[in-house]
DNA sequence: AGTAATGTGCAACAAAGTTGCAAATTATTT
DNA sequence: AAATAATTTGCAACTTTGTTGCACATTACT
């Protein structure tokens, strides 16, 4: 019995609406992480930018998703795949950008590596994003 | 003899102007990364903010200043210290940002870790950015 | 089915970034 | 040191991206 999108909005107690759906759907369905731009032309059913702009930023809030940091700083988003919940994200992994493909990865395998920060220096949160080919496209 | 800013702009083939001697003192001076904003802000001459925006582009191009990613993904510049050239920077320095005070700090001495990727991905470049608290707000 | 709670779309707005072009500044040549 | 050529600047106009308030629609609850 596979977790439905509606489970998962279900789970998080998040009124299960078509446009929650069909956004949740196309995260399940995409190899990588999408941008804003990407779901407003993906999802067929058509969705106010705003709506778009609301989801998302509901799906963080529930860890339901997480945002990708970008050299270019554009704005990712892509799955949660730990253990992530509301106010409390632990994606602890390395994301990957392709620059032939432009697809971005999360390498949910790949864990962080330690980084010997200066004395008097906490480190909190480390984010890694890694650029290159990927293995669709060497 | 230090290296005067219209040294480094004659040093790059850039023009000597107001505009771009300002805002290259003020890398100097700055301890942690600028975003345009804090330019147009703390530059005592006013400056239009398309010269600002070609001026970091320029710098950019130059080597002379690169941006750094963040998770909130907006835009930070900061002076490359390492041997950067025209269409070639080698920052390959860890980036950390204060949650406290808010200053993103190039640590241009801790050196990027390795990070063993999967079959059939090849890196090219690896940016890490470190949150927590700096030292100064221990 | 009826009511309360929540979410959506629209409109209007704000912020961020881009482009073309004339005027001003800087560099180069005489 | 002028004159000229090359580059840069500021303005205006525009595009793109993101935000907010509110009426209406949808979903959840009784
Ligand atoms: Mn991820
Ligand atoms: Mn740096
Ligand atoms: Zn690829
Ligand atoms: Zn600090």
């Amino acid at each position: 019995m596979a977790t439905t999108v509606a489970d998962i909005l279900k789970a998080n107690n998040l009124s299960i609406t078509d446009s929650r759906k069909s956004i949740l759907e196309l995260f399940k369905l995409s190899k990588g992480a999408l941008a804003h731009a990407d779901i407003e032309k993906k999802s067929s059913a058509q969705f106010d930018r705003v709506t778009i702009y609301r989801t998302l930023q509901t799906f963080v809030d529930k860890g339901i998703i997480h945002t990708i940091p970008t050299a270019d700083n554009s704005v990712l988003y892509a799955l949660c795949k730990d253990d992530c919940s509301a106010g409390h994200h632990h994606d602890n992994h390395v994301h990957f950008i392709c620059d032939s493909c432009d697809t971005t990865y999360c390498l949910d395998h790949v864990t962080i590596p330690s980084v010997n920060l200066p004395e008097g220096f906490t480190q909190k949160q480390t984010d890694v994003v890694v650029s290159g080919v990927c293995k669709n496209c060497e």
